[in-house]
DNA sequence: AATATCTTTAC
DNA sequence: TAAAGATAT
């Protein structure tokens, strides 16, 4: 056993319900935490996470300095950084597991380069209930199809005896090992589009913990049906604090099983914790996800390439309120509501027939919450070219879905507020309030409001010929 | 995790 | 004749 431990933190922003951190304390006499900040990962990808992760770097350094251990940060490609690492340093390395193809595909790297330099390493189950190759089909083969993956996915868990709770030893003697560890402040973006997400946002392990207890007190027992009114604060707002690992999949699903109230809305919420699990089983198993449409057939979809509307789109100017709500809600926040993100997604793959893998890149950048499984999977989903998807004619109407889901248009009258005076009637089509009205209010659309970029029905119809060209073949 | 349209039913 | 149900996309 080596004397130093050093827990590299890549996801797991916590101190609780972490293995590695725990068992790193448990076994060595020092011990240190590292970071590595690869701006390959982020620079014009990622812009928004670089915000989560430099306020998620600031306060996991001051929970980690309670223990006596020092958050190491440390800039440049992972390889290369942890190559200074020789036999002669004592130390051995601790994580906890990433399900990217392209983060396994370095960890090998690593895992080799530790092998070479004779450097001991461990590692942790990382922030997923069950590890996809445990869960395969009785044949052996991945599962596509999600109610029964989650079945047996979830079966599997409970099965499964509890992990033994290993505590956080506190009399830790502190440490560095890296030299140069580079200012937090330098990982902060520059530009002033993040420093808005400070008013809707605090990446904290406390704060997650405090969204938990609200999910369980407040908002589980009606999910199923709140989850769906983004005018309402009905869905759990965890996923950023999941992606951060400010907290495990697994404290959030223990408290769900530990309430009394086992009502629909419990098993609607549980029901998303497992849309996770099997996005990661499917990217893990089909990484050429990440590239393409899985199914093969939509290769031969006839996309549209139209910069005007997908410039429109991302800025919140379509014409259709309910989407630039949503669209303006992402900017604005790093975040948006579920229900909306299925809107605004069905309207670029399917109104303006622009390429799931636009909206999938946009999303990137602009998601605080951004996961590469979730993400692209979901895309997918939406475009009808994944696994167990909506089938492609399966079309939201923008009109419909925001006179359905936001009737009272508190959401679409908060992110598109130049719309705040018209009346709820025309709300999601405003270019049917007559003039001499639209001017008494003074929204004039095409002027105040853009006016819609396509026309629904013709859209819809286009849409549906589209799909007919790549089903004869 | 849809919508549009056609058909039937209920009054 | 509106609402509910069935069906195609």
């Amino acid at each position: 056993m080596t004397k130093k431990a050093i827990v590299w933190i890549r996801e797991d922003f916590r101190i609780e319900y972490n293995e590695a951190l725990a068992t790193a304390t448990q076994n060595h006499e020092y011990v240190s935490a590292i970071y590595i900040y690869n701006p390959k990962n982020f620079d014009k990808k990622r812009e928004a996470q670089k915000w989560w992760l430099s306020k998620s770097l600031e306060n996991l350094s001051i929970d980690l300095k309670k223990l006596n251990i020092t958050l190491e940060v440390q800039l440049g490609d992972e390889l290369e950084v942890l190559s200074i690492l020789k036999k002669k340093d004592d130390v051995t390395v601790y994580w906890s597991k990433v399900y990217e193809p392209d983060v396994i595909n370095k960890g090998k790297k690593i895992r080799d380069l530790f092998i070479k330099n004779e450097i001991q390493y461990k590692y942790f189950k990382g922030n997923i209930l069950v590890e996809f190759q445990e869960m395969t089909k009785d044949d052996g083969t991945p599962y596509k199809v999600f109610t029964p993956f989650w079945k047996k996915t979830e079966q599997h868990y409970i099965s499964k005896a509890p992990s033994k709770l290993i505590r956080v030893k506190s009399k830790i003697k502190k440490i560095n090992i890296f030299k140069n560890s580079i200012s937090i402040k330098e990982i902060l973006p520059k530009k002033n589009w993040h420093k808005k997400f400070e008013k809707y946002w605090d990446p904290s392990e406390k704060e997650a913990k405090k969204y938990l207890q609200e999910l369980i007190n407040n908002k589980i027992e009606d999910y199923g049906d709140a989850r769906d009114i983004p005018g309402v604060n009905g869905t759990s707002k965890l996923s950023p604090f999941l992606k951060f690992g400010q907290i495990h999949v697994e404290t959030i699903w223990k408290k769900c099983q530990d309430i009394k109230v086992k009502k629909i809305g419990y098993r609607k919420y549980i029901n998303e914790l497992g849309w996770r699990e099997f996005s990661h089983s499917l990217i893990n198993y089909f990484p050429q996800m990440l590239k393409g449409n899985l199914r093969k057939d939509f290769d031969n979809f006839p996309w549209v390439k139209n910069d005007k509307f997908l410039k429109a789109w991302k800025a919140g100017m379509t014409g259709y309120p309910i989407v630039d709500a949503g669209m303006r809600e992402l900017y604005e926040t790093g975040w948006m509501h579920n229900r909306v993100r299925m809107i605004v997604a069905s309207f670029l793959v399917k109104h303006l027939r622009i390429h799931w893998m636009e909206g999938e890149k946009h999303f990137k950048n602009c998601l605080v919450d951004y996961n590469e499984a979730s993400n692209v999977a979901q895309w997918q989903w939406v475009a009808g070219c994944g696994a167990d998807a909506a089938p492609y004619f399966r079309i939201f109407n923008p009109i419909l879905q925001g006179e359905k889901f936001d009737k009272d248009g508190i959401y679409t009258k908060k992110w598109v507020p130049e719309l705040k005076n018209m009346p709820n009637k025309f709300l999601y089509k405003p270019w049917e309030l007559e003039t001499k009205y639209q001017e008494q209010i003074k929204v004039i659309v095409g002027i105040n409001y853009p006016k819609p970029i396509i026309d629904h029905v013709e859209a819809r119809n286009a849409a549906l010929d589209a799909f007919k060209t790549i089903k004869k073949n």
